[in-house]
DNA sequence: CGATTCTTTGAAAACAGTCAATCTGTGTGG
DNA sequence: CCACACAGATTGACTGTTTTCAAAGAATCG
């Protein structure tokens, strides 16, 4: 389970025996059943979490009880909610497992620590920040620029390996339409 | 000129007189008139920006001819194509100035070896992008979960300063609806 | 197999976009 | 200083798209 982790960090950059001594230990194993949440509404959030195994989902619920998916989260991916946990306030998101989950958790502190031990460590994040704020800003201007259809291909091209695990009312939340619609366009697409 | 990003850098950060030389030396200025681009699509994006004075805005068109706004970028703000940056592949995007600007741009090589001389200033940067992340991330949310008048007095809230030195239409175009739509959701909206 | 979740389909209603015309305000050149 | 041009905002009528609600069919899981 670490292993994994151990792996994409050494995929990523180059670590002495101590300092993958000095990360394992800060690093917090937790195993999560389909449908357990790693994080509630309400929580404070206080970690930096690495999917190790698995595939979770990060969303919000309306006022009118309505869904939005911000987030799929499958292994080799981080998640969390970096605004509850910059800020300190409660999350307004949900982060529930989608299939069984294996989960690493470092505490704020931790992380921290490790970033100022560890410069490659501290730059890989950056990166990892850096990548993630292309995809959002790309997002945005896809759900601006795009039809429903070309949204859908989008997502379904970008992410493969989330697509084909989850069910399609999914990724019609996370693409901010209804699941009938993004089944009446799958229907018509498919025609051509 | 240079004097605002100077503030701008001692208010986040604090520099010896040698790193701000340092920085000084490898800023370019730029003015530009109102109307004018500081980047057109297809080009390769090589610096990052400072929005010393003025306004500018970062955009797209489609095949339709239709214009959507990813961006507007006043004083103290940056701006910039970081996907070209990043990748050297020409930009999707135009950004043009709203208002007479004053720009300082770092080139790319420049940039990365101030961050690598003084590391405060690489923290800061990081800072800005962790803020860019979340404020993106926002966007997002907001988008797939308020309604037109939701979004606008969000954007107007949060924004006041870029809201109400841009046309209607534009702000329209930055949250992805019709100019006609806004002015009638605006309309309705003064009635309660 | 039965229960549950997921997907599809239909019909109606709500919503937003488009096009065109008018109105408003601003600034420029005569 | 006025008049005209121009950009922006508003309004109406119409069209097209998406949502909603409801029901039925398909697939999956225990």
């Amino acid at each position: 389970m670490f292993d994994n982790f151990k792996n994409y960090l050494e995929n990523k950059i180059t670590l002495s025996d101590q300092e993958l001594e000095l990360i394992k230990d800060v690093c917090i194993l937790k195993k999560l059943q389909k449908r357990q949440y790693l994080a509630q509404e309400g929580d404070v959030w206080q970690y930096n979490a690495f999917v190790s195994n698995g595939l979770l989902k990060t969303f919000s619920i309306d006022q009118k009880g309505q869904e939005h998916i911000m987030n799929f989260s499958p292994e080799n991916y981080w998640t969390g909610d970096r605004e509850s946990l910059t800020t300190g306030n409660p999350s307004d998101f949900n982060i529930l497992a989608l299939e069984n989950s294996e989960i690493i958790l470092i505490k704020k502190d931790d992380f921290e620590y490790i970033c100022q031990k560890i410069p490659q460590f501290y730059k890989m994040v950056n990166d990892i920040l850096h990548k993630s704020f292309l995809v959002s800003q790309k997002r945005i201007h896809a759900n601006m620029s795009l039809s429903i259809e070309e949204k859908y291909h989008n997502f379904i091209q970008q992410f493969p390996s989330v697509a084909n695990r989850i069910p399609q009312h999914m990724i019609a939340s996370y693409l901010g339409i209804s699941a009938e619609t993004l089944s009446r366009i799958r229907a018509q697409s498919a025609k051509n």
